[in-house]
DNA sequence: GGCGTTGTTGGGGA
DNA sequence: TTCCCCAACAACGC
């Protein structure tokens, strides 16, 4: 589900809400979405504070004062951070009315409980996510493998353009590939190969330094646009008030099958490619 | 009711 | 090595 920018804005969410406080109970429901020892799990988690939430890609990692150890926490397709403090949380409006059921539920499956009383939810209907301890050096290897980064000082023209010249296959899947750059995902990848006019089905090694320098400047545009709404809800993601994001409404592909492309009206089309739904204007893009 | 979808990612096989 | 497909899973739309 969620991608750079939902991730962020969960991230910034939960910053301002946990950070410096302390975990009193663990709650886990459904013991196949930790990775690792249950018993460590819960052993290395209660008491700590909170001390910094960090985000990598699309992986969030949370920091604490009195133990080297990180959670990271992964959210995959369906997961969802839900924080209640009282009864501030606002669970109505979602497209599946399954989902407006009061926390927690039978999507809940691990609960953080602080000393304030406040909890932080882990909801997730496909069961895909993950939360794993890590030590430091374990979350620096696994930082390692990520790619250059949207919105980060890494991710300069020199450092793509020398990356791509070197890269082979499919825009769409290098787009999608995590090693190579970080934190786009389906959705926001059709984006950028809109904005940029470049089909998602040519191959890399065959693009135009133009193309390069369109496909570079929109990663970081759509990018930034996104976080700024506070990302894209086409169906599950819900931010840890279980509001919807405002960037659907900027969607000029994704999730348009047979609607009128907005810059020349000719119909979106939709395949599969890479193995994902992939969305264009066969008119704009070349 | 069956089948094909769905925002991710890695593992296995070619 | 590199790429493609698929599974992990639940729920919805047709």
């Amino acid at each position: 589900m969620p991608e750079l920018p939902e991730v962020e804005t969960i991230r910034r969410d939960l910053e301002s809400r946990i950070i410096g406080k302390t975990i009193t109970q663990v709650v886990v429901h459904l013991p196949k979405m930790v990775r690792g020892s249950l018993e460590d799990f819960s052993q290395t988690l209660q008491q700590n504070r909170i001390s910094a939430l960090q985000r990598v890609g699309k992986l969030l990692q949370l920091e604490f004062i009195e133990t080297p150890f990180v959670l990271l926490i992964h959210l995959k397709m369906t997961g969802q951070l839900l924080y209640t403090h009282g009864n501030d949380f606002a669970a109505g409006g979602h497209p599946f009315p399954a989902f407006n059921e009061p926390l927690p539920n039978k999507w809940t499956h691990i609960e953080l409980h602080f000393e304030d009383g406040s909890r932080l939810y882990f909801n997730d209907l496909r069961q895909f996510g993950y939360w794993q301890l890590a030590t430091k050096n374990e979350q620096k290897t696994i930082n390692q493998r990520y790619g250059i980064e949207p919105l980060t000082q890494g991710f300069t023209w020199e450092a793509f353009s020398e990356k791509m010249s070197k890269k082979k296959g499919i825009l769409k899947a290098v787009l999608l590939d995590q090693t190579f750059i970080s934190g786009l995902g389906n959705i926001y990848a059709d984006e950028v190969c809109f904005a940029s006019k470049v089909l998602p089905t040519r191959r890399v090694e065959i693009l135009s330094m133009t193309e390069l320098s369109a496909l570079f400047e929109n990663c970081q545009k759509i990018i930034e646009k996104a976080v700024e709404n506070r990302g894209t809800s086409f169906r599950d993601y819900k931010d840890t008030q279980g509001k919807a994001g405002g960037y659907a409404k900027f969607l000029a592909v994704y999730g348009r099958e047979k609607e009128p492309c907005l810059v020349c009206g000719t119909p979106i089309k939709k395949i599969k490619l890479a193995g994902r739904g992939t969305h264009f204007c066969p008119s704009c893009q070349k």
